[in-house]
DNA sequence: CAGCATCCAACCAGATACTG
DNA sequence: CAGTATCTGGTTGGATGCTG
């Protein structure tokens, strides 16, 4: 590249192109992590799915789940019989994403308590401040 | 505890309590990993933030930044000059989250080709069965 | 059992105008 | 510069009823 101006020094930025932002508008929504982690155990029915995610709609967990296999992250076999039956699993690469998301999981589990102390204590001082303004 | 009869084994059921949830509820959305990517290398200032991040308007970084210092993640420094002066950092807590966010666009560089090739093997599919269909 | 189609309410987020 | 306030369109998502 043969740009590059003394004074215009590339600039820096971010757009939604960034990988980690693709990821997460994956995964990033309501239900897709509950669903992986629960497949990440073994293999689900939808019902089974409906069933253990607490306040997903049937409309939700139908959308969730076709989104993570058009990613191909998880399987989805039908079966011919009657009742039918469908049963979703994770893909080799949706298992690769149990990793990443085992790391989160980590950080989440060693970090609630300064997340929720940080946050009422800034509620505490807003709250103050309220007062403040308003006495 | 002593319930548990034979035949209610505990039924497993997954809420919003998830704590890999409640990282995500903060950091999934549209912005935030942006913001904390950037603030990863070095302190910036209100409109520095809203120039690098491609397509954010005013209102939504406010919210985000706030949504994260209110977490504890960053940090906001209001300097008494003229003109006003911001400055946003990350607090040795937002530091730590860098970690597994950073294990995530890993996985996100590595595996961007998957995700975009199944997506169209699966559109290309969705297509067949719509033609076979229509035909 | 495992969905799809439809309707509708709530929330989200962009644009715009204004302020300390 | 660094926001706040308001309006509004668009999207999300729940409820309901129907189907193979």
């Amino acid at each position: 590249m043969s740009v590059g101006h003394i004074g215009t020094p590339t600039p820096l930025v971010l757009n939604e192109d960034c990988p980690t932002r693709e990821v997460l508008d994956r995964v990033g929504d309501k239900w897709s992590v509950l669903v992986i982690v629960l497949l990440g155990q073994r293999t689900h029915r939808f019902n089974e799915l409906h069933r253990t995610i607490e306040g997903i709609s049937q409309r939700m967990l139908t959308l969730t789940v076709r989104a993570l296999e058009r990613d191909g992250l998880v399987n989805r076999t039908i079966y011919p019989t009657v009742p039918p039956r469908v049963d979703y699993e994770l893909t080799e690469l949706g298992r690769t994403l149990l990793v990443p998301l085992e790391a989160l999981n980590t950080w989440a589990n060693s970090h609630r308590d300064d997340i929720r102390a940080a946050r009422e204590r800034h509620d505490a001082e807003t709250a103050d401040r309220t007062v403040q303004a308003s006495g």
